[in-house]
DNA sequence: CCGGCGCATCACCGGAAACTGATATCACCA
DNA sequence: TGGTGATATCAGTTTCCGGTGATGCGCCGG
């Protein structure tokens, strides 16, 4: 989840917010080169926060809601933690 | 929300979620040197995941439940889209 | 069968960020 | 009021990571 920290991550993220796509969409919609486009999907493809699929000549890409989810619980679950624990400050 | 991406500014989220501690604390808990802590909890404080609260001559720092909250909610709400945008596949 | 296209991988480079050491500042205590 | 301890800041170095170019592989259409 470390791995929506750079902002191109972060844009192919939010492009594929809006449906499944192949590389070539990516690649014109957010402006960058294609090797660079194809390093973050196989990051973000081997971190199990995108899926491949291949089809025919092309390769599209989808999100997995699931590790989103998870991610997103693990940071509610931070947030409950320090709102349960905000009293007990422990002196030096 | 970047800034969690760094393993010792995780380690450093985590461990304050136990509740408030000052800067020694946070040095001998993770093992890390004095400036290194105290430039990451810059870091964060300056991004308004930290809270900082001068107390004599210790400083304690406390979490932002709700920045955190907000960060799991944009996750959330990626997640949501991705869900409901799974069907439609633009062809190239 | 072969030329073109989409995609992935590799090697290289440049910049950014983390770790380190030294130093300044502030608060407490004797 | 001088000393000590806690903390923040700064400059330097090194390491890591993202961007770029070149290349290889696989699939399609002619």
């Amino acid at each position: 989840m470390r791995l929506l920290a750079d902002p191109a991550r972060a844009a192919i993220v939010d492009a594929l917010a809006a449906g499944p796509a192949c590389t070539c969409h990516l690649v014109d919609d957010l402006g960058l080169t294609q090797p660079n486009i194809s390093n973050h999907l196989r990051a973000l493809r081997h971190a199990g926060v995108v899926k491949a699929e291949p089809y025919g000549r092309y390769t599209y890409y989808h999100l997995n809601a699931d590790a989103l989810e998870a991610a997103a619980a693990h940071l509610t679950d931070l947030a409950a933690r320090a709102r349960a624990s905000s009293g007990n400050r422990r002196e030096c």
